[in-house]
DNA sequence: CGACACCTATTCAAGATTGACTAGTTGATA
DNA sequence: TATCAACTAGTCAATCTTGAATAGGTGTCG
């Protein structure tokens, strides 16, 4: 893969492995674990997935691996990175940092369908969706006393706004 | 697919597609063509995806398809709803009004690897990515001219709450 | 009317994603 | 010390996604 073709091509999930495994050497189930367990509120990555991109970035050059064994427990293949791979994270870094893609809201989808709903049945149903997005929230709040956190301070934000929103989308079915 | 099986499953693509389909009878290049013009700001479909998702609706039941012509033009698979799908149509946009799954936001990754960066190049990067921003919200307030839409004022309060948190972002960077 | 660009409609194959499976290790407890 | 649950580590097959290819039709401009 060149550096040309990294340009807005996303590459967020490589970016997050690339980055984890730069900062100390690490194997595959370590890594998927770690995305898991610190980062799994943010970002979604699969067992399986992270072994297979892993797999992708040893074949491209940007980390080699090693077999490494503790004790008696099974093999693992522990990763480090390659100075190509080093050029390549910063690479990355630079582009996603100043790129911006959208996320999106699949769960909004369900929106362009109220009016199938008989009588004014869709603002109960949003109740209970915004009755989610409450308790997410005060999970969140409760993690963010633990001190700052700017992807915890952004999920926050968002919660909120979606909460807003669907206030007003429900004013608007109420009065109408 | 059973009805228990629905259940917080992310099958909004399904239920786009169900729900077009259910208002009128549709082709599979029509349905791909309306989503990608009228509603691609918003969600992602891409026309093989469609053709793929359909396939397996007609398979489950959902839909039944007959091959029409109109003129000389190649012959196409027109799709209407069947009882079963006007069931699991009416199931699916409940459960998908009162549940939510948060959005993931793949552009933040970046945001864990700032240190990473020599010197103070963080911010000046992410004043490119805040004016991109800034150029998706003109875009979306002109077409908000045009009248209210929910999911238009969704995107727009999402992009206005992700320059807010930008700002937040580089000011803690610019003053350590 | 011939050539060329663009529109309609779908299929296909390559690649990405993930739930389920395999296979062993460790620790607790009875 | 036998058993059972939980943890470690990775592979695999089924499914999903999509860029590219196919195969025509229509319009237009000289």
């Amino acid at each position: 893969m060149t550096v040309e073709s990294l340009r807005s091509a996303g590459l967020e999930r490589e970016l997050l492995l690339l980055g984890l495994v730069r900062r100390r050497d690490r194997h595959g189930y370590e890594l998927a674990e770690f995305v898991h367990a610190h980062l799994g509120m943010f970002f979604d990555l699969k067992r399986a997935t992270a072994y297979h991109l892993l797999g992708k970035m040893e074949e491209a050059g940007w980390i080699v691996s090693r077999e490494e064994r503790e004790g008696r427990r099974p093999t693992r293949r522990v990763y480090a990175i390659t100075e190509e791979g080093e050029t390549i994270f910063q690479e990355l870094l630079r582009d996603s940092l100043q790129d911006f893609k959208p996320a999106s809201f699949p769960s909004s989808v369900a929106l362009l369908f109220l009016d199938a709903l008989p009588g004014s049945r869709g603002s109960e149903l949003l109740e209970r969706r915004a009755e989610k997005i409450r308790a997410l929230l005060s999970e969140l709040e409760a993690d963010a006393a633990h001190g700052p956190h700017a992807l915890l301070d952004h999920r926050i934000r968002y919660l909120t706004m979606e909460l807003e929103w669907l206030d007003e989308v429900r004013e608007g079915l109420d009065s109408p």
